[in-house]
DNA sequence: CGGGATATTAACATAGTGCGAACGAATCCG
DNA sequence: CGGATTCGTTCGCACTATGTTAATATCCCG
C-alpha cells in the first residue's frame, strides 16, 4: 500500500481521468462548460470526452455529458465486501456502546476515505452534495494515529503530497509540532484531536491492521461539552481499542 | 442518450481504461499477470499501471495492483439517487403484487444494466462473482420492448455493436425475425420472452421513460410452470404497465 | 548465495496527441 | 424571420508523449 510518485506517467490518461472527475463533480457538463473550467482547446477536450463516451464511462444526454451508470457498477466491484461488512458492524456497535458517533475510514494514498459512519446510515450521501468523504491525516484522530505508526520518511512523503491545510484555528500546521505529537501517540496506540478538525469536536482514533499493514482507521467523536478529556483518554480510548481488536480478528479470516 | 461511435478517440486512454477494468475483473493483478493477458510490452503496461496509481484509481499491495476504494466512491457519485430510490420501490412493490421476480435495468450504450432486482436484496453482488449485471437487449423482455420503440436505424447500430449472441436454443439470432417481433411488440407497449434467456424462464418487460427518452426497463419474470401465456399477457402485463406508469409519474418531478 | 522470475528505468523512433483554425449546426435575439 | 452568437465537430500540421526494445535492478525461491 505504499505510494511512490515516480516513474513514467501518461499525460493523456491523466487528463482524461481529470475530465471524468470534473464531470462527476459537476453532475454533468457540456463541452462549452468544460472548456471554461479547463485551459485546453475545445478540440482536445472533445477527443477526451469522446473517448470516455466510447469506453462507456460517460453518457451523453442532449449536449451534456454525464457519468454513466456503468461507472457506478464498476465502482461497486472495487468494494471488498468483507471489509465493508466488518467495518459497518464495528462502527454500529461502537456507536451503540458509547452513544457517540463512530467512523471507519479506509487509508489510501495518504488520505482517509469514509467507508461507514454511524451518523448517516449506509453512507448514502443523500441530498446535499457538500458531504465530505475524504479526509486529511494531520487533522483527524484516526489520521494522526496512523501517521504515528509510519516511518518518518513515509510521513514526509504524505505531507509533501497533501500539505497540512488549516481546518480551524487549532489545526496543527507545523511539521515539527506534529512530529512531537506523533511521538507521544506512538506509545499509546491511539490519537486524539481537540477541536482541530471542527469547532467543538473531540475524537479518539486508532489504526486498523490487516495482514501486517494499516488498512484504515476507526474513530469515535462527539461534542466537547459531552466528552471531557478523561473520558476521551480512558473510557472511549479503551472501547475504541477493543473494537479495533475485534475488527482485526474478524478480518483475519 | 444516443451513442455514436465516430470522432477521434484516444488510444492511450482507451488502453488505460481497459487495464483498469482488467484489474477490476480479476480482483487485483500483478504486472506479470497482466502481461500474460494483454499483448503489449511490460514497460507499456507499467506506465499505464503507474498512471492509474498516481491518479488513485489503483492501489498497490506488495506487487499486485488493486482497485482503490476511491474508485468505489467515485462510482457512488455516478448514481442518481432519485432514480435508484424510485426504481427500488417500483421493483419491490411489483414483486410483492405478483409474487414473481421483478427487475429494473438502466438502458445505456445499447445494453441494460441491473439497477435493482427483487431477488437479491440491495443489489449487493455478495459472494459469487459470477453474478451478471449487464444484459443484451435482444434476449430480454425489457430489452426487446425498448428496441421496439427505437428507430430501425438505431436498432441496427446497437445490434452492430453488440451482436445477437445465442443464450440458449430459443434465442432469436436472426435480425429479420427480430424485426418481425419488434413490429408485433410496437403496438402493445410490452414485450415477452419465452425461454429465450434462460431455460424455463418467461418474462414481460416494458420501457420506462423520463423526460422524453427511454431510461431503462422494468420486467417481471418467473418459471414457465407457474406462469402460462395468458397470465403473462394479461395479468402480469397489466400490472407491469401500471408500475411503469407509476414510476414515470414519480420521475416526473 | 545464486539463478529465474519479476519489476523498474533508460534511450530512441514514430505514432498519436495537442493544438489552432476553419467549418457546421444550433440557439438566441432583436 | 434572419443575422449574430454560441456551441459542437472536423481537419491538418507539428511536435510531444507514447510504444517499444533492451538493459538494469529488485525480488523470491531453493
Amino acid at each position: 500500500m505504499l505510494e511512490t510518485t515516480n516513474g513514467r506517467t501518461l499525460k493523456t490518461t491523466k487528463t482524461s481521468l481529470r475530465i471524468l472527475e470534473l464531470v462527476l463533480e459537476h453532475d454533468g457538463l457540456t463541452l462549452a462548460e468544460l472548456d471554461r473550467i479547463v485551459d485546453k482547446p475545445k478540440s482536445s477536450l472533445h477527443s477526451h470526452l469522446n473517448t470516455l463516451l466510447e469506453c462507456r464511462y460517460l453518457v451523453k444526454k442532449d449536449r451534456t455529458y454525464l457519468a454513466s451508470f456503468r461507472l457506478a457498477e464498476l465502482g461497486d466491484r472495487a468494494r471488498r465486501g468483507d471489509l465493508e461488512a466488518i467495518a459497518t458492524d464495528a462502527v454500529e456497535r461502537l456507536a451503540e456502546e458509547t452513544g457517540e458517533e463512530a467512523n471507519f475510514t479506509v487509508f489510501e494514498h495518504g488520505r482517509l476515505l469514509l467507508l461507514h459512519g454511524s451518523s448517516n446510515q449506509a453512507t448514502e450521501h443523500e441530498g446535499e452534495s457538500g458531504f465530505r468523504t475524504e479526509y486529511y491525516l494531520h487533522n483527524t484522530a484516526a489520521g494522526k494515529a496512523i501517521l504515528a505508526e509510519l516511518e518518518r520518511e513515509h510521513v514526509d512523503r504524505i505531507l509533501d503530497e497533501w500539505g497540512m491545510p488549516r481546518e480551524i484555528e487549532a489545526t496543527v500546521t507545523d511539521r515539527e509540532r506534529l512530529y512531537d505529537q506523533l511521538d507521544d501517540i506512538a506509545g499509546k496506540g491511539y490519537a486524539i484531536i481537540d477541536e482541530e478538525f471542527a469547532p467543538g469536536l473531540v475524537a479518539v482514533g486508532a489504526p486498523v491492521h490487516s495482514d501486517g499493514d494499516i488498512i484504515g482507521g476507526l474513530s469515535i467523536g462527539g461534542p466537547k461539552y459531552r466528552i471531557n478529556m478523561t473520558r476521551l483518554h480512558e473510557e472511549l480510548a479503551d472501547q475504541l481499542l477493543d473494537a479495533v481488536e475485534r475488527m482485526e480478528d474478524a478480518l483475519h479470516t
